[in-house]
DNA sequence: GCAGTTATCTAACGCTTGTTCGAAAGCGTA
DNA sequence: TACGCTTTCGAACAAGCGTTAGATAACTGC
């Protein structure tokens, strides 16, 4: 046994990380009703009946996927947020939260989409949106953070406003295309742009 | 034959017209992949094999659904355009166009998702993709009438904005709630207040 | 190198899928 | 009523689906 047995990294467990990552590719690329579990298992070089060595069922790795993806979200943003560091404007930290979720998203290809999760069976689908509640925190305290501090004009919904600007971006994904002129950067910029100052004289 | 031979409407054309209707809101429900043609064809109180009457295999469903569902917005967007008036301001103009894509959106539950398109015959999606782009037309010419009658600030990509502001309220029609206190306009405007003003300071 | 656990393969199952096709029914016209 | 055209049915097909289970291979600690 080695010296550390909590951290013993299994053969299982990372063929487990590479079906979940191969999983969220094919999801996200093909939309999840087309992904088999013989293309998945070919996509990750296994057999398709090895795959229920790893999980018990076809929603069993959607889970996992859904799980994963909004938990590595959360995690980059967290750390975007981190590095911007807790001394700029929330705006700034807000900005970054931003970015942080476009290129996660265009990596990772990944996007939570409700009617996929609206098939998951009750137990799983609450964990789920819990999940995915957690996550939409993090920016609502940003945009709260910044009206405390008086940087925002009155009159705004922010949970709506909130809403929008991520879901430009979360659709940006659909439509980004990595090799034009423009870094996801700078999407998530002028995103941060129109959304601060607006487009109008 | 009747009098107008042209106009004639079979019964073969109102089927069709409901498989069209039945088979969008299906696949919004529940994602292209998953909807069945058994399924369509229950939810439209025909026989599995009628289907091939009407359409010569699955995919020519799918096309007909893009084509009606883009073409029906377009038209929708134009007429909310045409109530607003050539006389009020392109950017009064823009906005009655989003909230028209919003409500259409969400009364025919249809987004084109790129992810189906690609699957298409290459014949098929390049179709769909020209009248896609018809349709980003509408749009794109009132914010460069707004430009050009100096409404705008300088600085701004025009048509990164465009996406963005469509794409928000594209994604939107996944999380909006009906039965909550916003109405579409509500959420439209929303975003056109934070488009054209920003919410900063 | 052997024993025992862990991981993968392979073949098969019952079912559903998209699609086809000949027969049946509906329907307008004479 | 009988005809020909249009529309729908209903059974069948090959292929592919998710899933299972027993045999096989790959590791691990002694």
């Amino acid at each position: 046994m080695p010296p550390s047995a909590k951290a013993k990294i299994t053969k299982a467990d990372k063929t487990r990380a590479r079906l979940i990552e191969v999983a969220t590719r094919l999801f996200q690329e093909h939309g999840s009703g087309e992904v088999t579990v013989r293309r998945i298992a070919a996509a990750a070089k296994i057999e398709a009946g090895s795959i229920y060595y790893h999980f018990a069922s076809r929603d069993e790795i959607m889970r996992a996927v859904l799980e994963s993806g909004v938990g590595g979200a959360h995690e980059e943003v967290m750390q975007a947020i981190a590095k911007a560091g807790p001394d700029c404007s929330p705006l700034e930290r807000f900005r970054a939260a931003l970015s942080a979720h476009f290129k996660y998203t265009l990596r990772r290809h990944f996007s939570s989409r409700m009617k996929e999760i609206r098939r998951l069976p009750k137990r799983l689908r609450d964990h789920h949106m819990k999940q995915e509640r957690e996550y939409a925190a993090v920016f609502a305290g940003l945009l709260k953070e910044a009206q405390r501090k008086g940087l925002l004009r009155p009159g705004f919904d922010l949970p709506v406003v909130r809403m929008l600007a991520i879901g430009a971006l979360t659709w940006a994904a659909e439509w980004y295309d990595p090799a034009g002129a423009k870094s996801p950067d700078d999407v998530a910029d002028e995103l941060m742009r129109v959304l601060t100052g607006g487009i109008a004289r």
